[in-house]
DNA sequence: ATGTGC
């Protein structure tokens, strides 16, 4: 266990473990944080499982946490370690099961008011045309041969079949597509889960939200992004499926006979992984691709079927609902990217686990219209409460590799939120303070209850105040969507 | 997170 004896303050939001903590580090560990969140970082044992990663072979620098961080499987949600190529590994467990799980947000040109007399039956009809739960199946048929084509080209599989436009692309990290992506290192299996669920939701906390900005915080960045105070936006918080599930099992289970082939040391078997540069390490890669891929073209179906959604409801009844695209980010994904690192360029292995990539202004890979303002980041907060649109910064780029928070981040595990917190009681409390609700299952509300998770506001207002993101606006919710 | 775990 890490206790408040091993940490250094190094910063007003900034805490280190030192190598001296323990022999096997090869780097130190860095976390974000103020008082109050320390307090619950430090009680489960995600800080030890920090510590695991930066034992691991090829990890340059340091080892990082955001302030959103809670246990994972192996690595902790919240992480961010960089491992230089050729020989420093790879893991599934620094991706996470859920392969491109991530945020995207659309916006409407309407003010909350309009949409108001609408929003019960645009919950409804929401809820009808985007398939959510367990094991779901959705809307789109795929005919022989074209399952490869969403793994390989994602979003861009999306624009042929009619479901994206060229805009939508344009404003998606990656253009919606990592060309590195191989659809025939997914296995069969994996293939079988993700064939039937284009186009769906899933469970957990995955959401489709429509939200009021209800503060700006920065008017020349969101106006350039295309947001204002009262305006009607809709979030979708989703990732690749029982396929990325699949993926993540596959290659853990592969990774097990990789470590003692290239005679790797693990202070956890959770944390199996391959040198980057080695077949093992690039099947993965292109596999994780693969399922990111698939990710992007799942979300970017959602998109197609909210916007439907708004043109069911609110045509006629409003002057204009088109649902314009301000970003799509993934926040468990690990990236081939070039960092100066002492004063050296690298070619590194960037894994982000429920953490968003967060590119500062000036950066090549983001889109012509915000190049100068920085990559959007989309934080959801749980469930009836807030999320946070940011933008990335230089400090982003100088002390963690380009990466901010993703979250909330849980405080109670997903038990301990079944057992405390009554769903149809959680229902109620939603819907009496104006959030229409619909959801699959009720002991699945109940684990996404807004006790179970941190304060949103406060994580956002750490990696504000550390300079690795900006506060733009923040959103509130008017109906949540859920499995 | 997940065709949910002992």
């Amino acid at each position: 266990m890490v206790g408040a004896r091993d940490l250094k303050k190094i910063g007003d939001f900034l805490y280190e473990i030192p190598t001296s903590h323990r022999s096997d580090m090869r780097v130190p560990a860095r976390f974000y944080a103020d008082d109050r969140l320390l307090d619950g970082i430090t009680g489960d044992r995600s800080l030890e499982q920090l510590v695991n990663t930066a034992t691991l072979p090829g990890v340059v620098r340091y080892v990082l946490a955001m302030p959103d961080i809670h246990q994972g499987y192996g690595f902790p949600i919240g992480g961010v370690a960089a491992t230089e190529l050729p020989d420093g590994v790879i893991s599934p467990g620094g991706v996470g099961y859920d392969i491109n799980c991530g945020v995207r947000l659309l916006a409407s040109p309407l003010e909350a008011d309009a949409v108001q007399p609408h929003l019960d039956q645009l919950a409804t009809v929401l809820y009808a045309n985007c398939p959510s739960g367990v094991g779901q199946g959705g809307p789109v048929k795929l005919k022989p041969g074209e399952l490869d084509e969403v793994m390989q080209n994602g979003a861009r599989w999306a624009l042929k079949r009619g479901f994206a436009t060229e805009a939508d692309l344009d404003r998606t990290e990656e253009g919606g597509c990592l060309a590195g992506a191989d659809a025939d290192r997914v296995s069969a299996r994996a293939r079988d889960r993700g064939r039937g669920q284009v186009g769906t939701l899933g469970a957990g906390n995955h959401f489709i939200e429509v939200d009021v900005v209800d503060r700006v915080q920065d008017e020349d960045t969101a106006r350039r992004l295309g947001l204002f105070s009262g305006q009607v936006v809709a979030q979708i918080h989703c990732g690749s499926r029982g396929l990325g599930h699949q993926v993540c099992t596959d290659y853990v289970n592969l990774f097990q006979k990789t470590v003692r082939k290239y005679g790797l040391t693990l202070p956890d078997r959770e944390l199996v992984c391959a040198p980057a540069g080695s077949p093992e390490g690039r099947n993965y890669l292109a596999a994780m691709q693969a399922a990111a891929n698939y990710a992007f073209a799942n979300r970017q179906v959602l998109a197609f079927h909210i916007r439907r959604s708004f043109e069911q409801v609110l045509a006629g009844r409003v002057k204009n609902h088109h649902l314009f695209q301000i970003y799509d980010i993934a926040h468990n994904m690990a990236k081939i990217e070039s960092h100066t690192v002492d004063g050296r360029r690298l070619t590194l292995c960037v894994h982000r686990k429920g953490a968003t990539r967060a590119f500062g202004p000036g950066s090549a890979v983001l889109p012509a219209a915000y190049r100068d303002i920085g990559q959007p980041v989309l934080v959801p907060g749980s469930m009836g409460t807030s999320s946070w649109v940011l933008v990335g910064t230089a400090g982003a780029m100088d002390q963690t590799f380009g990466s901010t928070c993703h979250g909330a981040g849980r405080t109670m595990s997903r038990h301990q939120a079944k057992r405390s917190v009554h769903g149809a009681g959680l229902r109620e409390e939603l819907e009496t303070r104006g959030i229409k609700v619909r959801a699959g299952s009720l002991s699945g509300l109940a684990e996404e209850a807004p006790g179970a998770y941190k304060d949103v506001d406060r994580v956002v207002e750490v990696v504000h105040g550390a300079g690795i993101a900006r506060r733009v606006a923040r959103l509130t919710p008017l109906a949540v969507i859920k499995g």
